[in-house]
DNA sequence: GTAATTGCAAAAGATTTGCCCCATT
DNA sequence: AATGGGGCAAATCTTTTGCAATTAC
């Protein structure tokens, strides 16, 4: 395999996604990057974004609602819940039942190689007429 | 409210997305779209998918994979698998243990309107080294 | 020294929008 | 006739890419 190397950029960029809790969008890490590396590209951080995602190192979410892409950390597996309101994108705990579920009895399935699960609402911050309860599409 | 009109393109539009299991792009709708009305627009195919996505008539899947979004009709709930080799999307069954977590427990969480869950590997057409098992996260 | 990686800028891809005309109601 | 919606093309937004210069190893 080609080796990589371990420059200044990769690791502001791994260590502001480890640092942050807000999933910050490409241009958002750009923006907090370029206070410790000025020069630093926009196409850098997405070439690196895209790197770390191949690693395993960092996850990207691709909010339903449209917009940009969002990155956090992989550290253990989580749900996100997505405001419609703020765009809050919320790590959430996985519904524990949904751990041991066998998709590869689908007979369509063959493998699985990452189940992503998005929960779309209101948060409680915005909090407008809570309590409507929910569906599963 | 403000009234809207039954147009020929909406009609087709609508009536392409109930007759296929594919989850077509809106490239792909506008390209049969033009077959029953030869000049239809793609801006006119993005604006009804929008417009029928906010009624709830159709919904809209982007792939975490990237690439443009896919439509649906919407019917009963489902959950999709997306293959990673031939890039189909098919419909599969929702774990039935999930349609009934109550994501409201989450303190942050005041409202919940849909859930999303996603699926990603190889189908069986493509079927290489099955069995390596699934992580959720 | 070598090749992976950067910065820059241009390109590509997907979706939205302004404007003027047409068609549904 | 009123006005929502369509067609066209330009604009916008996000992400990728080619290339020459740089830098980690």
């Amino acid at each position: 395999m080609k080796k990589t190397r371990n420059t200044r950029q990769r690791g502001v960029i791994l260590d502001l996604l480890r640092g942050s809790h807000d999933h910050p969008t490409a241009e958002a890490i750009y923006r907090n990057a370029r206070r410790v590396l000025p020069n630093i590209s926009l196409g850098t951080v997405y070439r690196n974004l895209n790197f770390l995602r191949d690693q395993g190192a960092v996850r990207e979410i691709r909010p339903s609602e449209g917009g940009s892409s969002r990155f956090d950390a992989a550290d253990t597996p989580h749900a996100h819940f997505h405001c419609l309101h703020c765009s809050a994108l919320l790590d959430i705990p996985l519904p524990p039942t949904l751990e041991s579920v066998r998709f590869e009895e689908e007979e369509t399935i063959s493998a699985v190689s990452l189940v992503d699960l998005h929960v779309v609402g209101s948060c409680s911050g915005c909090a407008p007429a809570a309590g409507a309860g929910h569906s599963v599409q």
